[in-house]
This record gives structure tokens, sequence and C-alpha cells, in this order.
DNA sequence: ATTGACTATTACGTAAAAGTCAATATTATT
DNA sequence: AATAATATTGACTTTTACGTAATAGTCAAT
């Protein structure tokens, strides 16, 4: 028999630092669906999974439309070829995307360094020792 | 005698993509300060570097506060010890968040990768050739 | 039986970052 | 001079992603 473990809701803020009207609103919004046991949510195993996808989408700033739309993929690829080009078209717009992100935050982190020398500097110049 | 080139308000949005109450917007939040001649707003190579830079901050989700934060630290960097140290938690808070994010971003182009490749399978299934 | 921790739903509120619209000025061009 | 293009301010609206409050049910432990 398998172990299936249920997360309670709390268990699953605690470990993701968000609240439960957030974990809630996810529900509403389509994005999860946890079981239930009268009216209290049981979250499975690979409810936890999809959370935390979630959350990397949301760091990553993903609109909750944007993340649903990934998992419907997921959850059944289009048959159709329109869909199919259409959705690779999106994939490469998104990747594009992406890569920019990713030298913007290279940039950025570039200049965060250079803050931190200068303030070194001034501590230097003030006289504390680092 | 320099060039002293200025730019209207909508050469700059067509440049960067954004609308004329974005950069008005800016301008209320204390983030770019464009010369006037009479009401009319001229932008100075200065103001539009300053304005790619608020731009990429806001690709990477910085909010208007911190990237009117990290302006002014460039503008006057603090000289109070207090504040320097401050400062210096927060840019290292701040490259933490980043390298995260760049986490993010790699785990997802993968995802993207996989995503394509499913639909160059599903391709191949309908018999399209690519 | 009551306290405390957790759960639920419904509904209204909010902050950030603009979008949109109106009314008006300035500038440029024909 | 008339008209079109571009500019301004100010006010109201919108969207996203939840926060917050009110009200109430469930369950274990004291």
């Amino acid at each position: 028999m398998p172990v299936n473990k249920y997360y309670s809701i709390t268990e699953l803020t605690r470990e993701f630092g968000v609240s439960t009207r957030t974990l809630r609103f996810y529900e509403d919004e389509g994005l999860i669906h946890p079981e239930r046991r009268g009216r209290t949510r049981l979250f499975r195993p690979a409810d936890r999974r999809l959370i935390g996808e979630i959350l990397r989408g949301r760091r990553i700033g993903f609109t909750i439309a944007e993340i649903r739309e990934i998992i419907q993929v997921y959850k059944e690829p289009p048959g159709e070829l329109g869909q199919l080009k259409l959705l690779m078209k999106r994939v490469d717009e998104k990747r594009e995307d992406l890569r920019q992100k990713r030298k913007d935050i290279d940039d950025t982190l570039t200049e965060l360094d250079n803050i931190e020398e200068a303030c070194l500097g001034r501590l230097a110049e003030i006289g504390v020792t680092t």
C-alpha cells in the first residue's frame, strides 16, 4: 500500500512561505486542485510539487494566466497543427524573454558589485577595518 | 560645442516601447528629471540612459521604490557608517534574490526546451516535416 | 466545556503600475 | 490663418495578486 501522504494547507504555507489565502487563490484560479475531505483541502505530493513550480513561475514574473497556460499544456498538449505551431511560437517568444531577463540580471549583479565596492571604499575612507 | 541633443517624449516611448504615461509617471515618482522648455519635456542622453536602466530594473521585477533607491545611492552614496552597513546588507540580499531568479530562469528555459521537443514529437506523429 | 489551533467561505479592501479620457496648450505645416 | 500633430495636466479607471475581516465549523487537549 502506498504512503498516500497528505499535506495540510498550513504545512505547505510554512514550507513555501506563502499565506493560506495565496493557496486558496491559486485553487480559485484553477492552478491547483487539492482533494477534499469534507470541506478541508488535502494536498498530495503532486500538488506540492506543482505549487513549487507555480511559485518559481511567480518569482520570474509570470502572471497567473501564463502559469495556468503552461500547466494546461502539460495536462493536455494540443493535438491540432495550428495550435501546435502557435504554442511553439509562444515558447520561442518566452525563451527570448527569459534570455533577456537573464542578461538583465547579470548586468544588475555587476552593478551590485560596483555598489558594494564603492561602499567598501567609503568604509576604508571612514577608517573602518573590514 | 557639444551636440546637446534632446529627445522628445514620443521619440523615447517609441525607442523603449512604453507609453508617455509611463515616462510621466516615472517623473512624478522622482526617477527622472527631464529639462523643460516651457511645459514641454526635453530628455537629454543621460535621461535616456537612465530610462533604459529603469526599464531593465522593471523587467527583473524591481519595484519603483527599489529603483528609486538604487538611483538615490548613485546620486549620493551614504556617508554614515550605519547607513553604509545597512546598504551593504541590502545589496547582499538582492544579490541572493537575483541568483535565485537566474536559477529559476535556467530551470524554466529547460522546461521550455522540453515543451518544444514534445511539440516536435507531436508534429512528427501528425506527419509534418520540419 | 472551553481554549487554541486549524479550517472554511464570502466579501470588501488595497497597493503598484500604469491605462484612458478630457480639456487645453504649443508647435509645425500647408 | 487654418489645420494637424504633438504636448501638457488632472482625474478617473483598470488589472493583478493577493490582504484582511467577519463569521463559523472541526478537533484535540486541558
